[in-house]
DNA sequence: TTAGGGTTAG
C-alpha cells in the first residue's frame, strides 16, 4: 500500500541546445511576418517548434524599433511555454520588462504559469505585487495560476487559504478552471468529499462543472477504490447534465474497474466506449496491461500489449515497466530483465521507476547483489534513487539479515534530504521486529513525528507483534492500549457519541495511558465535525503545553470551521503554536483576521 | 489581439 502523495511526478531537466548559432531556419521568413499582418504573424509563431528559433525571433523582435506589440511577444512567450521550456520563457519576461514592453495580464499570467511549473510558486506570488506597481489588476488567470502552483507542490492548506481568501474578500469570481484548480487539489490528498462539496457550491453558484470537473473527482473516486460512487457521478454527468465522456473519463473507470478485477465490466466499458466512437489510447492500454500485471497475469498482459500495437498506439515506459512488475512478481526475472532491456533498444530511456521496478525483484527474489548492482547502476546514469528506491532496498537488506547495511540506507536516505513515508517506516519497524531489534523499533516508533504515522494500525499491529515475540508483553500492551483508546474515541465521534468519547478521552489519562498527539487530532476532529466546540480551545491550549502539534487533516478541519464563522478567530493564535512551520512560511496567506 | 483546468508505473 502506497501513500499517493509519495507519487510526485518525476519532472525531467531540459538541455540547453549550443547550436544557437547555427540554426537552420530563416529568420528573415520572421522578421518579414513582423511587418505584415497580425494573421500571417501569428501563423508563423505557431510555426515555432524549436527553442532556437523562438530566441532568435525575440533577438529581432527586440532590436525592432518601434518594438513590436506586447501582444507579439505575449504569443512567442506562450509559444516558448508550450514548449516547456519554463526557465527561458521566464527570462524573455525579464527581458521584456528590461526593454519597456508594456507588460499586461495575459503576459504576466504566463510568467506566473513558469514560475509555478518549476515549483517556484513562491517567486510567482511576488509578481501580484509587480502588478499592482504596474497597475495590473491581477485577475482570476494569475490567480488560477498560483492556485494551480501551490497544487503542484503539494501546498494544500495554502491553496485552500488562498481559494477561500479570493471569494471571502473578493478579490476575484472563482471560475469553472479555478473551482477545477481546487478540486484537483483536494483530490490530490483524496479528500473526495470537499471535492464533491465544492462541485455543489459550483451549481448552487450557477458556475457550470465542465467534464474536467467531473473527470477529476472521477478519477480519485477510483484511485481510492470508491468505483461506486464514481459510477454514481459519471450517470450524473451523462444524465443529469448531459456531459459527454471523453477517453480521460472512461481510462479512469476502466483503471478503477481493473484494479479491482472486475475485469467484465472493464471490458463491457471498453466496448461501450468504442460504441461512442471513442478510441482507447496509450494510458487506457496501460491501464489494462498495468492489472494484468498486478496478478500476475503476463500472458494477458502481452496481448494487449500487441493488440495496442496493432492498432498503432505505441507502448511506452509506463507500459513496459508495468511488464517488469509483472514478470518480477511471477519470479521470472531473467525475463523481467530482457523486457528492462529491450527498452533501450525501442528508444525508451528507463527511469527511477522502471529501475526500481527490477530492483523491486530482484529483491523480492532474494537476489540483493543483483538489487545492490541496480542500485549503484541507476545513480551512475545520473538517475536519484528516490524514496521508493530506498525503501525497496532497505526492505530487500532485512530480508537477507543484513539490519547494519539497512540502517545506514535509512541514515544516508536522510542525508540526500529525502523524507521517509508511511511506506518506509512500516518496513524499517518491520524489519527491525524481524531481527529481534524491537528496542530500536520502539525508539524509532518514538521518533516518528507524523501523527498520520503514528495513528497507522499496521504499525501498531508490527510493534505489537515484535513486542510479543520478544516476551516484551508490558510494551505489547500500552501500545495495545492506546491503539483500542484511539479507535474507540474515533469510533464514539463518527457516531456522534461525543460524551462517550470524552469520557474515555479523560480516563486515558487516570489509567496511565495519557493521549498522546494523535488521540487529540482524533477528539478534535469529533468535536469539529459534530459541532462540539465547549472544550476546543481548551484541548489546544493543552496540546500547546504538551509540544503536540496538528496534522494536517485537522487544521484543515479548522480552518474551514473559522472561515465559516463558526469558531472565534481568536483561537488562530493558537495555531500557531500547533502547526508545523512549513504550512505558516507565508504570512501573506494568513491573514485571515 | 496575446493567458489557465482532467487520465499512465514502483
Amino acid at each position: 500500500m502506497m501513500n499517493r502523495m509519495a507519487f510526485i511526478k518525476f519532472r525531467g531537466n531540459f538541455t540547453t541546445n549550443s547550436s544557437f548559432l547555427h540554426s537552420e531556419t530563416p529568420f528573415s521568413s520572421f522578421h518579414l511576418a513582423l511587418h505584415s499582418d497580425v494573421s500571417s504573424n501569428r501563423s508563423m509563431l505557431h510555426k515555432i517548434t524549436n527553442l532556437n528559433d523562438a530566441l532568435n525571433l525575440f533577438d529581432e523582435m527586440s532590436q525592432r524599433r518601434p518594438l513590436p506589440s506586447v501582444v507579439h511577444f505575449t504569443q512567442l512567450l506562450n509559444a516558448v511555454t508550450k514548449m516547456k521550456h519554463f526557465t527561458y520563457a521566464l527570462d524573455l519576461f525579464n527581458q521584456m520588462c528590461s526593454l519597456g514592453v508594456p507588460v499586461n495580464e495575459f503576459s504576466m499570467s504566463i510568467a506566473i504559469k513558469c514560475c509555478c511549473q518549476l515549483y517556484r510558486t513562491k517567486d510567482g506570488f511576488a509578481l501580484p505585487g509587480c502588478c499592482f506597481r504596474r497597475a495590473i489588476p491581477p485577475n482570476v488567470y494569475i490567480y488560477s495560476a498560483l492556485l494551480d502552483g501551490l497544487v503542484l507542490e503539494d501546498k494544500i492548506l495554502e491553496a485552500e487559504m488562498l481559494f477561500k481568501k479570493l471569494v471571502k474578500q473578493k478579490l476575484c469570481e472563482p471560475n469553472v478552471v479555478m473551482y477545477n484548480t481546487m478540486i484537483k487539489g483536494l483530490c490530490k490528498f483524496s479528500n473526495n468529499v470537499t471535492a464533491v462539496a465544492l462541485l455543489r457550491l459550483m451549481e448552487q453558484k450557477n458556475c457550470k462543472p465542465s467534464i474536467v470537473t467531473y473527470s477529476t473527482i472521477i478519477d480519485s473516486l477510483c484511485k481510492d477504490k470508491l468505483i461506486d460512487d464514481a459510477f454514481k457521478l459519471f450517470k450524473e454527468m451523462l444524465s443529469d447534465k448531459g456531459i459527454l465522456p471523453n477517453v480521460i473519463t472512461y481510462t479512469s473507470l476502466i483503471r478503477g474497474l481493473c484494479n479491482l478485477g472486475r475485469w467484465d465490466e472493464a471490458s463491457k466499458l471498453l466496448k461501450e466506449m468504442e460504441d461512442e466512437k471513442i478510441s482507447p489510447n496509450v494510458k487506457t492500454f496501460t491501464a489494462l496491461v498495468d492489472a494484468f500485471c498486478k496478478e500476475g497475469k503476463v500472458e494477458e498482459a502481452e496481448a494487449v500489449i500487441n493488440i495496442m500495437i496493432e492498432r498503432g498506439e505505441v507502448p511506452n515506459i509506463v507500459t513496459y515497466s508495468s511488464l517488469i512488475d509483472g514478470y518480477c512478481l511471477r519470479g521470472e526475472m531473467i525475463k523481467a530483465r530482457e523486457i528492462f532491456d529491450s527498452m533501450t533498444l525501442r528508444g525508451l530511456v528507463p527511469n527511477v521507476v522502471t529501475y526500481s521496478s527490477l530492483l523491486n525483484g530482484y529483491c523480492k527474489n532474494l537476489n540483493i547483489e543483483k538489487a545492490e548492482q541496480m542500485f549503484r547502476e541507476m545513480s551512475g546514469k545520473g538517475l536519484k534513487p528516490d524514496v521508493v528506491t530506498y525503501s525497496t532496498m532497505i526492505q530487500g537488506l532485512f530480508q537477507v539479515g543484513r539490519c547494519v547495511d539497512a540502517c545506514k540506507l535509512f541514515n544516508e536516505m536522510h542525508a540526500q534530504s529525502l523524507i521517509p513515508d508511511q511506506c518506509t517506516y512500516r518496513i524499517m519497524l518491520d524489519g527491525l521486529c524481524n531481527n529481534h531489534l524491537v528496542e530500536d523499533a520502539l525508539s524509532l516508533f518514538q521518533l516518528m513525528g507524523d501523527s498520520k504515522l503514528n495513528s497507522d494500525i499496521v504499525v501498531y499491529t508490527i510493534l505489537i507483534d515484535g513486542a510479543g515475540k520478544c516476551g516484551k508483553f508490558h510494551i505489547a500492551r500500552n501500545l495495545f492500549h492506546e491503539l483500542i483508546d484511539n479507535v474507540m474515541i474515533g469510533g464514539f465521534c463518527r457516531e456522534g457519541q461525543l460524551g462517550e468519547a470524552k469520557l474515555l478521552f479523560l480516563k486515558m489519562e487516570e489509567s496511565g495511558y495519557p493521549p498522546n498527539t494523535v488521540t487529540y487530532c482524533i477528539f478534535l476532529q469529533g468535536c469539529l465535525k459534530n459541532k462540539r466546540y465547549d472544550d476546543v480551545e481548551r484541548l489546544l491550549q493543552e496540546m500547546v503545553d504538551r509540544g503536540y502539534s496538528l496534522d494536517a487533516s485537522t487544521l484543515s478541519l479548522f480552518i474551514d470551521h473559522i472561515a465559516a464563522g463558526l469558531l472565534d478567530k481568536s483561537m488562530l493564535k493558537l495555531f500557531n503554536k500547533l502547526v508545523p512551520k512549513e504550512f505558516l512560511d507565508d504570512p501573506s496567506l494568513c491573514d485571515w483576521e
